[in-house]
DNA sequence: TGCATTACCTGACTTTAGTCAGATAAATTG
DNA sequence: CAATTTATCTGACTAAAGTCAGGTAATGCA
């Protein structure tokens, strides 16, 4: 490892360091201590459980119980057993509690629209802080199969869409290529995978099905900030085990050769090139898989 | 402000917390609190008068003084009044306080390495970082005159020649280029000047002169990282006052039309074009300034 | 059913962090 | 040279953070 490298990394860590003291001290302005604010942020982010809260903000049993209590006190919060286990408890904001949570995320907005408001071209200083965010907690993206008319999927189909059209210059146009309808990316014909960390679109992939165990690989896709981590992969292998799950035998995908990263991916993880099965007008290059071979013993590598 | 773009500054604003409050708490480890491990910290880095200190570590004095007290204690730090003003204190790190030092040191860089390491093309994340970097600190960045053959010159000229180089398609020989002899850009001749944040070289710029009232700017370069925040402009700027201060009334130099950031400004500036004076190989356009007239006035702008 | 475990709470504590009003000694100013 | 300012220190605080040993009620298990 250069030095220099790591004197690149260090003076970003510095830097990020001013901005992240100065949020914590607009915190403090609101009169109460940083660990009550904390605690009030992170139920109104939805972590109700008192065991989730404490997993979250990594406290000692004793001090989270006396900062709910002091949230109680102010009359911020509410608490109740849970329902299923009477032992554990949940908090709940007050109306008052929702109020205040509501200025702490204002501050919170305010701070990062301040950051960008200071620059002409926050594309990208935005681009550069995605691809950070990625690599710094990439082992917190998930891997789960979402509905395909979910918010997050649309995310996904949105930016594959819009990236697709650039790349091949023209107007790409979901409905025009071979868009399934919605049941054939649903259980039981097929599902749609997305790659997230939090509510951050990070990638996708569709599997379209007809019932039978054949079915199509679909709008596969990876966010530019992440690329180059492996993520594909992950992806797809999330893709094949949920299409061995519905009884899927084998998998084919269409793709452009002007998608050189997910050609080389589709190759590498024990894909066969085939003929052409379909005269979609965007496709000219078409693989396949049999999820019932060794062959992806072959893709474990990466 | 679109609601999207903040909240990726907000998820990249968590990413970055856990990190630092990562390291923070490899510090801790130490046995040490924080506090005066920062102090510390800060010592071996070179901030060693009390009140540089405080005005780096924003500490009420009274705190300052028995954090160091501690520090003494443990025979980590000696004391000494400044031999200019008796008043006023310098610090300096003992041998076993390098070692402590170093330590953290060590941690520091142990930790920026592990990040780096987690990552098969860290480039493209440095890249990033920096961008990132310079963007919350721009406030930060110093522009000043330097020695031609200082280090952080060197570092400029270094990627400058690379940068030229692939841009122009040819290995760019700065010795090929009309390469001064070193006396013409320092004074009383010329000077050199260069942005940085911290030792982070950001861009620079050359004042030629052979000791009468006409110059050349040469070298002038930004660093791709920090581009697009109107730092050319503060650096030709920095560079027309020092040369005026040189008692250089005229200003030249060439440019190659592929720099095109680079002639958008000097028109900006209230540069004129005009023929060519020399016949070097690379530049192919070429531009006047007269620094006794109003014309910088309408540079202002930016 | 009784004993162990779990999830949380309380009380009693220590350690850090942070504040503020003097005190002291050196430098500056009129 | 006396008065003021400056830079730092000390003592006496308060507040916040963090630790730990019980205690209680709900749950799980033999």
């Amino acid at each position: 490892m250069q030095i220099d490298q790591i004197s690149r990394v260090r003076n970003f860590g510095r830097s990020v360091a001013v901005e992240v003291g100065a949020l914590e001290e607009s915190f403090l302005n609101r009169g109460r201590p940083l660990g009550a604010a904390r605690v009030l942020n992170a139920i109104g982010l939805g972590y109700q459980n008192v065991s989730d809260l404490r997993a979250l903000l990594k406290l000692d049993t004793g001090q989270l119980s006396r900062l709910l209590r002091s949230l109680e006190a102010e009359g911020l919060i509410e608490t109740t057993p849970n329902e299923d286990d009477r032992r554990s408890r949940q908090t709940r904001l007050t109306k008052a509690g929702e109020e205040e949570f509501t200025i702490y995320e204002k501050l919170s907005n305010e701070r990062a629209a301040a950051i960008l408001e200071r620059h002409k071209n926050a594309e990208r200083l935005l681009d550069a802080m995605d691809i950070v965010t990625i690599a710094l907690s990439r082992e917190n993206i998930v891997f789960e199969e979402v509905d395909y008319a979910s918010e997050i999927a649309t995310k996904c189909l949105t930016a594959f869409a819009a990236e697709l059209s650039a790349r091949l210059g023209v107007e790409f146009d979901l409905k025009k290529s071979g868009d399934p309808e919605l049941s054939q990316m649903k259980h039981p014909n097929g599902t749609f995978v997305v790659a997230r960390l939090g509510d951050m679109p990070i990638g996708c992939v569709g599997v379209k099905g007809r019932g039978d165990t054949l079915a199509e690989i679909k709008r596969m896709w990876i966010a530019p900030a992440a690329r180059g981590l492996g993520l594909a992969h992950r992806l797809m292998t999330t893709a094949e085990e949920a299409a061995r799950a519905l009884g899927i035998e084998t998998l084919r995908l269409d793709t452009n050769s002007t998608l050189v990263e997910a050609v080389g991916l589709y190759r590498k993880m024990g894909w066969s090139r085939i003929e052409r099965f379909n005269d979609d007008p965007y496709p000219d290059l078409f693989f396949e898989k049999c999820l019932r071979s060794d062959a992806e013993d072959f893709a474990r590598g990466e």
